[in-house]
Formats: structure tokens, sequence, C-alpha cells
RNA sequence: GUGGAUAUAGUUCAGUUGGUUAGAGCGCCAGAUUGUGGCUCUGGAGGUCGUGGGUUCGAGUCCCACUAUCCACCCCA
């Protein structure tokens, strides 16, 4: 137990933490050029900001949150997604107040109390994205290409982009309401889940993967042709978006997300090759948010993308993460005078910004040059007594095995003009 | 929360119908004459066989429980 991470975490090894470095740098810059700023918020916030955001019909809020009482008596729960976190600081320090759009995005860890498996953790890492304030469907679309666009980078294309309209709370509700009339007939042959969803939330019915449910709803109802003016226009200009970007997409209206917030646009990006967790992005609008946290009447659109999950996509795609390089300059040293002579000699270059390494494990010349090939070095030197007293190393290139005869003065030029 | 599979060196795995000191490849360390890596060869270190019980003269092997991992469902990133 002791040496033992707890069930669903994982801990990232230095084999392993230069693809996340890698991501994250990549996911920065694609953030810069869309202009969106990094938020970083807590790692737990009240509890009821979760029951407000998430909303407590979902199952994230019902049975997934780290929830626990802290010494001062208050209900705290772990980050269980990125959304309602943000939304709370975006009121609380009154950004709405600054020029709109406000545009914010995170690469955060969170929390789910869930059973883990392929691409399901207990921790996981999402790298989200938030437009505030805007209500258009180029908002909407702005959302969906910075997801593109970093998969496409990263060499994913084979990867589905899945949109749906989930219609705001006035045509859900008649919807709903033809929904449950067109189901009535066969409730009784629905699954169990699906009598409770029937009551809390019928449009995730259409969703159920029993056979049977599937098989029943086939000729459902499709909320598609329910939506009202204002929210099938917007579905129909979010397409427009997409057409000119050149984006496929295919129309899923049995697309229904599990957070409670969701309005007008709901979409997902799906990898065919991972699992039965596929999804690999998932995000839409959330026009009643931040009212509903508390904050003025402004809408929201944004999209959560596990990282995981986006690791494991690239694997299953044989795309591979460029590794680090190696080090500049393995320095090898004879006899004790020039072991502390080199480790000067290092830390000198290292101030200088060369990736410098030496012997820390008192090896033989021998075991030092071995190390300088594990270490993959571009350059190694050898210094002893008759080096320092000529100040002349022998200069050698790895990658051939040849030397060239130069002053110590002169490594550093040398290596950078390589 | 439900169902199924699995658990042996750092790692990937082998281990006969239960029978003495549990093996291999890779990795790690050291040598192959004196101050030079990669290839090759030789040698070495490293395991209370997931944990705890039980059956047995005897358990890595059989039984039970627990824990963890993997897979699927539920749900989600």
């Amino acid at each position: 137990m002791l040496t033992k991470a707890p069930r669903g975490t994982k801990d990232v090894l230095p084999s392993e933490s230069y693809k996340w470095q890698y991501i994250e740098g990549l996911i920065r810059e694609i953030c810069d050029v869309y202009g969106f700023k990094e938020i970083r918020t807590p790692g737990f916030e009240h509890t009821e900001l979760f029951l407000r955001g998430v909303g407590e019909s979902t199952d994230i809020v019902r049975k997934e949150m780290y929830t626990f009482t802290d010494k001062g008596g208050r209900s705290i729960t772990l980050k269980p997604e990125g959304t309602s976190p943000a939304v709370r600081a975006f009121i609380e320090h009154n950004l709405y107040a600054e020029t709109q759009p406000t545009k914010l995005y995170y690469i955060t860890p969170v929390y789910r109390y869930e059973r883990p498996q392929s691409g399901r953790l207990r921790e996981h890492h999402q790298f989200g994205v938030e437009i505030f304030g805007a209500k258009s469907a180029s908002a909407d679309a702005e959302v969906i290409s910075v997801a593109m666009t970093l998969l496409k980078k990263l060499g994913l294309n084979n990867l589905e982009l899945r949109i749906n309209s989930v219609g705001c709370p006035v045509c859900r509700k008649n919807y709903n309401k033809v929904l449950k009339e067109f189901l009535k007939n066969n409730l009784e042959y629905l699954c169990d889940d699906c009598k409770v969803r029937y009551e809390i939330n019928p449009l995730r019915v259409l969703d159920c993967k029993v056979e049977s449910c599937q098989r029943i709803t086939k000729d459902a109802p499709l909320i598609t042709d329910y939506l009202c003016d204002d929210c099938k226009s917007h579905f129909e200009e979010l397409q427009k978006y997409l057409d000119i970007m050149g984006y496929d997409y295919i129309i899923d209206p049995r697309i229904v997300r599990g957070l409670d917030y969701y309005t007008k646009t709901a979409f997902e990006i799906i990898s065919k090759d991972i699992g039965a967790q596929g999804t690999v992005c998932g995000g839409g609008r959330y026009d009643g948010l931040i009212e509903e946290c508390g904050g003025p009447s402004m809408p929201g659109v944004g999209f959560g993308m596990g990282l995981e999950r986006l690791l494991i996509t690239l694997e299953q795609n044989g795309i591979e993460i460029p590794k680090p390089e190696g080090v500049d300059l393995f320095i090898a040293y004879v006899g004790e005078e020039a072991k502390l002579f080199t480790f000067a000699l290092a830390n000198k270059l290292r101030f200088n910004g060369l990736k410098v390494e030496r012997d820390n494990m008192d090896r033989s010349l021998k075991a030092q040059m071995k190390y300088a090939n594990k270490l993959n070095a571009k350059f190694a030197i050898v210094i002893g007594e008759e080096e320092m007293k000529e100040n002349k190393v022998k200069l050698k290139d790895m990658s051939v095995g040849s030397e060239v005869e130069i002053s110590i003065d002169e490594i550093e030029q040398r290596i950078k003009n390589i």
C-alpha cells in the first residue's frame, strides 16, 4: 500500500513525461495563436458549485465526486470538471465587466470516483477551453477549431467529429414532451436504466446501448426536428462555419452530453481505435450556466479534452512524439585533480546553456564512455593531467568517433557552432 | 455500482499431473592487459512467486478472502 499509487492514478515517469511536455507545449502555442489565455483554478471547490454547475441529476454529482468535509466543517469537492470552476472565477473576479468575449483555457487534473479501465482514471488530465459572452455560432465553431487544429497538428486525422443541437430550455421542454409521448407505449419494454431516464432526462434513452432500447427508439422523433427558430438557425450557422473551414462532421441527433448545463450545440470527437472509452473531446454550449452559478445572464461554449485518451490514440495510430535530444557534451575525467576541474568546467558550460553531463558514480574511464553513449551525448572529451597542463582536449564526435584537438576554451564555441 | 479475466526478477514472460537450491530474453553492473562508447563474448547482482488464511508429509502450482491490474457495462475526457 505504502509503495503503491492509489487506484485509478498514474505516475508519469521520465520515460513518458517528454510526451506530456510536448503536447502541453503545443496546446499553449495553439491557444496563444487563437487568443485564449490560461486560467488556473484551485484543485478543489465548494461542493455547491458542482451541484449547481454540473447538475444534481448527473452521474458525476450523484456518484462520482470526491467530496469531504474539511476541518472547518465546509463541504469540499475535488474538481471533477473544468468548466464550472472557470465560470466561478469569471464571476468572482468580475471578468464579465471587461471587454467580451472572455477566452480561457486550462490544463488541469480532474477527479472522478469511477471504476478504472482503459482510458478512464480516477485522476485524469483535461485540456479545456471556454468562450464566455459570445452567443454567435462562430464561437462554437472557433472552439471546435481549436480542438481540430491540435489533433491535426499531432497528426491525427481519422477522428470523427459529431455534432448535435440539444436545444434550449424552451424547445427541449417541447421535445421532451413529444419524446415521452413516443416512448410511453413501449415504456415497459425499456431497460431498467431507461425507465429512470424516461423520468429524469428522456433524451438519454436515445443513446442507450441495450439492443431492445435501440430498437424502440429507432424511429423516435429527433431533437433536431423540434428546435425553435433561434436554436435551428444557430445550428445551421454552426454548420456553415464548419463547412467553410473544410471540416468533415457527422450530425448525430443522439449525442447527449452527461452534464446538465448544455444547450444548443453539443459535440464530440471520437477515436475508434482506443477501445470503449473513445471520446477524446467533448463539449458544447451552456447559455444558462453563468447565470445559474450566480453571474450575469451570459452565454458560454467550450470543451474538455482527455489528455490520457489523446496519448492512447496517438500511440494506437503509431504517431511518435519527438524524443528530447541527448546531451551536447559529456566530460570524462581521469584522476582526482581532473575530477574536481571537470566539475567546475561542466558547471561553467551549463551556465552558458550547454547540456553537459559528467560522472557522479566514480566510474572508470571506460564506464564513463559507456555512460556517455547511453546519454546519447553528441560530443565527449576526456580530461586528465595532460589536458589540464596543456590546455588541450580531443573533442570526440560520438556519432562517428572522430576526434579533433582543440583548446579547452574553444569547446563552447565549437559545439554551439554545430 | 454490475459482470469477466489476471497477479512469478526492473521489464516481457516460462515454470510439466502439487515434489528438493524458481528459470530465460531484454535491461542493469563488472571484466575481455596499460586513458575512450556502440557490436560481440564472459561473469555478476536482483524474486518472502500480490497480501492473508486454508488443504497437504510437501503449495509458485489446489481452495477461500482481501487488494491491485486489465476488459466490458453504467457514465464520461
